[in-house]
DNA sequence: CCAATAATGAGAGTAGTT
DNA sequence: AACTACTCTCATTATTGG
């Protein structure tokens, strides 16, 4: 596909004008900076002193992670002595301001890469067949032993060393598994400097008791509970849950300054649950370059609630919204649910679409239970009933009868075509569907595209999913040029290229299985064909971050959750290629 | 200020179905 | 045997009500 014709348009926006002035009246604490972050995550670490390895090692790790090379570290570290950070992080600075030059040896003859962040890539100037390319910590290697031993020598633990191999793959350069330790490092030291780290390994009964007490120690009575929250650098969520504003409510947009390191292009769009485990949205935050995360309930958009916290690099004003808009109650959106719907469930929105429903035998039940007592239900069973209705979102479709919904219907209340996840079975749409952008929602924050981008644009959607802002594009009008949608599920993949073809997209769609595909030079690829991408937009899994998941409700270190840092890792790619245009 | 309440993109294991 | 549906599990947050 062609599809480079206008790629001049979109590369041209201005990115410096309007918006970026005046008034911040959102209630955040203004985020620091990564690297006044990252100090302060280490002396919160070095203090406690509890993990294994030496001083020095994680001193380098810590700046590799932070996007020096190691050998620069060194240097710094020789030349300032190895304790005090301020100095060598200075020293780091100046170096790089100096030198002006990609960092590594390997990008020296590339400038398409960063050069002062945590993803140098040596990949994307090797072949595609892993070609030992070597220098310094350039290795590639097949086996496993092998390649801990390489990463124990740059510094790390044998064991984040084979974390990192397992969760990479084995042929993953040595490189790429050193960002992706310090990544994690970086989260886990983020944590830990919230005082979060021990209550790891303390039994969940004494948690409550333990966290008192150290917030006691810790905290001289009569200090104010926002200042205590602003110290933590926590993010408290807006009561409404407004953000920049909804449709219905849009006297508070305002202008914002957005950090430097924030614009584009490309412009971004980073979504997950707003209600993460402490200290999730101010890491999340500090990598993608300290802007505020913008929460929304999409209650104000539709009759469901989803509240979801959005970072992104767009402009804030003249939004406007996907029409026709939804209904924002639930008598509006199913009438037919009027007719049965009992005067003493007085529910008129439901609660957040989660992935699984309720079962038929909990209609049943509710059903008897009513059955029994003809006419008005005594007060515990209309406690117990309403308790499961809004625990499960049941909605009232025939007498006594409170039903799941369908997967219809949460497609009309997320915004998408009626039938659009039609073809998988029904488990998978339930789960593919919670997992869903709310389209009208996610549409609203993307409509200010159109204006900039009129002859169309090019994506990169990540963790795309049943392909919600593809959808949400689309449904605003806005061309879809070249479009990289990168989605490990098979059901997903297939409901996005029905989707494609049955929209008669003209545009040129590729699919990409796994984030970890997503190389430096493949991201370089798709660039100089296509001109560059304008919007690169996804929802990383929230599965360790979600309330509802009592088992492995891990933060951003979790299995899942960890892709988080891939997100940042290309973007942050995507970003530095597109700065040489 | 504290206790009760409500909300929350889940996961693992098991029973039932094709 | 593979797939699907159901049950049971129980924690961390924010909010509300006194």
């Amino acid at each position: 596909m062609d599809g480079n014709s206008d790629c001049g348009k979109s590369l041209s926006i201005d990115w410096d004008t309007d918006d970026e002035l005046e008034i911040e009246s959102m209630p955040f604490s203004s985020g620091v900076g990564p690297a006044t972050a990252c100090q302060e995550a280490f002396a919160g670490c070095g203090e406690a002193g509890s993990s294994n390895g030496s001083q020095t090692s994680r001193t380098i790790h810590h700046f590799v992670g932070m996007g020096f090379p190691k050998d620069m570290v060194v240097r710094a570290m020789k030349e300032n002595g190895e304790k005090d950070i301020e100095a060598i992080l200075e020293a780091l600075l100046t170096y790089s301001a100096i030198e002006d030059l990609p960092l590594e040896e390997e990008h020296v003859s590339d400038d398409s890469c960063s050069s002062k962040c945590a993803s140098n890539h040596p990949d994307l100037l090797s072949d595609q067949n892993n070609f030992p390319i070597d220098e310094e910590n350039t290795h590639y290697s097949i086996d496993k032993d092998g390649t801990i031993s390489v990463l124990v020598e740059m510094g790390y633990q044998a064991e984040e060393a084979s974390i990192a191999i397992d969760r990479c793959g084995l042929d993953t350069p040595v490189a790429e598994l050193s960002d992706f330790i310090c990544a994690a490092q970086m989260a886990k030291e983020a944590d830990f400097h919230l005082e979060k780290h021990t209550e790891a390994y303390i039994p969940k009964d004494k948690r409550k008791i333990l966290r008192t007490e150290a917030w006691n120690l810790k905290r001289p009575k009569g200090i104010v509970k926002e200042q205590m929250v602003q110290d933590d650098e926590e993010f408290r969520l807006p009561n409404p849950m407004t953000g920049f504003g909804v449709p219905s409510e849009t006297w508070n947009i305002v202008h914002r300054t957005l950090p430097e390191a924030a614009l584009g292009p490309p412009y971004f769009y980073y979504e997950n649950v707003a209600m993460t485990p402490r200290g999730v949205w101010s890491t999340i935050s500090r990598f993608l370059y300290d802007i505020a995360p913008e929460f929304v309930d999409s209650k104000y958009f539709c009759a469901a609630a989803r509240k979801r916290g959005y970072i992104h690099n767009l402009p804030i004003h003249n939004r406007f919204q996907i029409l026709p808009p939804p209904p924002l109650k639930i008598h509006e959106t199913f009438p037919h649910t009027k007719k049965w719907w009992p005067s003493w469930d007085a529910r008129d929105q439901l609660n957040c679409l989660l992935t699984c429903v309720g079962s038929a035998k909990l209609t049943e039940r509710i059903r008897n239970k009513l059955e029994e007592s003809a006419g008005e239900p005594p007060v515990h069973v209309k406690k117990y009933i309403m308790e499961q209705c809004k625990r499960w979102n049941l909605i009232w479709v025939g007498k006594n009868n409170a039903a799941t919904i369908e997967p219809e219907e949460i497609e009309i209340l997320m915004g998408f075509p009626v039938n659009h996840t039609r073809g998988v079975n029904r488990t998978d749409r339930f789960k593919a569907l919670g997992n869903a952008f709310q389209v009208d929602t996610v549409g609203y924050h993307l409509s200010v595209l159109k204006s900039l981008f009129p002859g169309g644009i090019n994506l990169l959607s990540l963790f795309s999913g049943i392909g919600g802002a593809e959808v949400a594009l689309h449904r605003l009008g806005i061309p879809l040029k070249n479009v990289v949608s990168v989605e490990l599920s098979e059901p997903c993949q297939t409901i996005v290229r029905n989707w494609w073809e049955e929209t008669n997209q003209k545009g040129n769609l590729i699919h990409v299985a796994d984030v970890q595909e997503v190389t430096a030079e493949r991201i370089a690829q798709w660039i100089s064909r296509f001109g560059g991408f304008d919007l690169v937009i996804g929802g990383s899994p929230c599965n360790n971050l979600a309330g509802r998941n009592h088992v492995s409700r891990d933060g951003l270190e979790g299995k899942h959750s960890s892709l988080f840092f891939d997100y940042f890792r290309i973007l942050d790619l995507v970003k530095s290629m597109m700065s040489q245009y």
